[in-house]
DNA sequence: TTGACATGAAACCAAAAGGTTTCTTATAAA
DNA sequence: TTTATAAGAAACCTTTTGGTTTCATGTCAA
């Protein structure tokens, strides 16, 4: 899973306000849609591209596919985001324990 | 400032790498184009959307134009991800409240 | 002041991204 | 067993992105 497709996922707003909505629980892709002006196509599209980042996992059940959140994949981000943190402040150097200490 | 521009300049991998090379201090144009395959007009670009997301410094001494980092453009994203901690790993609030107590 | 150097700017190009419409398939419900 | 619902897949379109080449401009050094 390489970093980059994380990196990709995130930078649409599309798809940060779609793993909001997933934040609060499992999702079917008509619920998901309905939120939004576009397509249905579109979003799906949307939801692979998250899928490809570990971001969200799939299952089908019946004839629904139900999305749910996987925000661990951030967590190579919070790493590459803590190697600038010791530049902008001291303080922020608990960022860099916090996800280091959880690195086992 | 929008938020979506720091999503949208780390989103690429040449960007976060010129952010490394100036986490080691300020670099001419030449400087950095130097190290990589593509001309000077193209790194150009990375440098122009690095600095509209905020992350980047410019300032022109004689003929050259150097470039700082300024990382403290990546606490907004920081700060989204924090949301999404408390989702994956109760030791990474430490990650929330380390933000949050820098946003004075 | 002439030339070399560091860069900006503009025009252009191919590929990727974000979206649409149309068509098919699978499941549920009447 | 029809019919309606939920979704995937494919073809297509437009805009953005990441890159190029070419040319113009400002600054330093002989």
């Amino acid at each position: 899973m390489p970093e980059q497709l994380v990196f990709r996922a995130i930078a649409d707003p599309t798809r940060r306000s779609i793993m909001a909505m997933l934040a609060t629980g499992e999702h079917a892709l008509g619920d998901i849609a309905s939120n939004y002006e576009m397509t249905r196509p579109a979003v799906t599209k949307h939801l692979k591209i998250l899928e490809q980042g570990g971001l969200v996992k799939v299952r089908t059940q019946g004839r629904e596919r139900l999305h749910t959140l996987q925000p661990e994949a951030l967590r190579s981000v919070a790493e590459w985001i803590s190697f600038f943190s010791q530049f902008w402040d001291e303080k922020l150097d608990n960022l860099k324990r916090a996800v280091e200490a959880d690195d086992e």
